[in-house]
DNA sequence: TCATGGCAAATTGTCGACAATTAAAAAAGT
DNA sequence: ACTTTTTTAATTGTCGACAATTTGCCATGA
């Protein structure tokens, strides 16, 4: 009878499956304000305002409030009392801190995914490589981190850790905003290709029940992640400060 | 001339002081909430109802769903959509994760420590176990964990990997928490000593700058408190069923 | 010209009322 | 006596209006 009235979320993405709570207007907004800052409509830094909001999504205050306050715990807002919120923006420096806490969790996670996946969610990982090894724009090194192809893979092993609060922090509190910044400073040159062999090599320490290993080989992966990354933002920064007339 | 956001943190309570932001009602009754199912005033499992908070606390329903949605993202309380909420109830296998957690975070905390803490920082350190070992309930194997004392410990190292990410998920999202099931499975035996005796070697290894040791043992410190807990939380599970006629 | 003070507009914080949904109690049927 | 249905009470979700606070603007003065 009563469908669930629209789910706005597209199966297709791997990342929007863990969110089909659509029961009330709150929730609704929210992902669609998550959604909206993750993308870039939202600019980092900008200034989003109650009224705005409230006008462009077409909901009262009231649910516009809880959604923003969810944001704000997401870390993806910064909000000042009797001032407003803006969209957060990561320093380098912060940008850094981020990847060194995904260090510690996600190599974490590898090592518990090695004692604990089961044969099915080990073969699952095998087809997310084996997907990402059809796409023709892996060998073109362009587009491996830019889709959610890379977050996919870290996804699962999260999930394979069987910890709930590690799931929580990292799927709920920390990739949004990895997300957020993956578009900006997405990988280059050989890296792609390099990131490809590194998830091959994590999944055959998992499979082969090496948490030492699997523990060992994340933490470089998410390391050599982040020496990219920086690179990525030092090059944008001088570019911009040369620039800097115009 | 953007000042940075204020430090007004009044140093009376080592654990409140991240927490006085007393701006508007909504943060005043979040931290009233936070402190009641902290301290046990709000049994973990009891359902929370918005009509009967708010006339207890005698603030209009607006406010408090906002504290509720705060503490919901802490972790402290959890919400069904038009079903309500009730005071989280870890069990023990989510206790055990939260310290698997703690683990990988507060030996991380302990490397960036012994880097980045200035002298300052490190005589602040040494100062907390010095009023540790005035205490004489230390000696009776009583208290030390009851009180705020180990976790201010750790709070200052924490502080001290001056890495902001990481000081959230940490003093923001975990502790409360740990704070919430300290209460319950308090140190027994000669674990108090123990972990006193540990307490110092890591501020040593801090003091020498090694990091590597820091973590090490930072870990193992973390590694035997989750031991102790976990053997507590098995004891008193026992000792309930074994009662369980009455 | 610049600093200082007050003024006004906009934004956030708070409230009470109404609508929608759920859970439990009562009633009916087998 | 038990199950199923209906009703009813309570709780949550949503809304619009009002109060409190901040910020930018403008006038006034040195």
């Amino acid at each position: 009878m009563s469908l669930p009235e629209s789910s706005p979320y597209s199966a297709d993405s791997p990342l929007e499956r863990v969110a089909p709570e659509v029961r009330t207007l709150a929730e609704r907004v929210f992902h669609q304000l998550q959604s909206d800052i993750v993308r870039g409509v939202l600019a980092p830094g900008s200034k989003i305002t109650e009224p705005g909001l409230s006008k462009t999504y077409g909901i009262s205050r009231g649910p516009l409030r809880e959604a923003m306050r969810r944001l704000e715990s997401h870390r993806l807002i910064e909000r000042v009392p009797h001032v407003g919120a803006r969209v957060v923006k990561l320093s380098m420096k912060e940008l850094i801190e981020l990847f060194d806490v995904r260090e510690a969790l996600e190599s974490m996670a590898a090592r518990l995914a090695a004692e604990h996946m089961s044969a099915e969610e080990i073969q699952g990982l095998r087809d997310v490589l084996a997907l990402h090894e059809g796409q023709a724009d892996l060998k073109r090194g362009e587009a491996y981190y830019q889709r959610e192809g890379d977050l996919d893979f870290h996804y699962r092993i999260v999930q394979g850790s069987h910890n709930k609060m590690l799931m929580s922090l990292l799927c709920n509190d920390l990739y949004y905003l990895v997300r957020l910044y993956r578009t900006q400073f997405s990988a280059s040159g050989t890296r792609p290709q390099r990131a490809f062999v590194e998830h091959h090599r994590i999944v055959d320490a998992i499979e082969a029940g090496d948490a030492e290993l699997a523990e060992l080989l994340m933490r470089r992966h998410v390391s050599a992640s982040r020496a990219n990354v920086a690179d990525r933002y030092a090059a944008i920064l001088t570019q911009q400060s040369s620039s800097q007339v115009e």
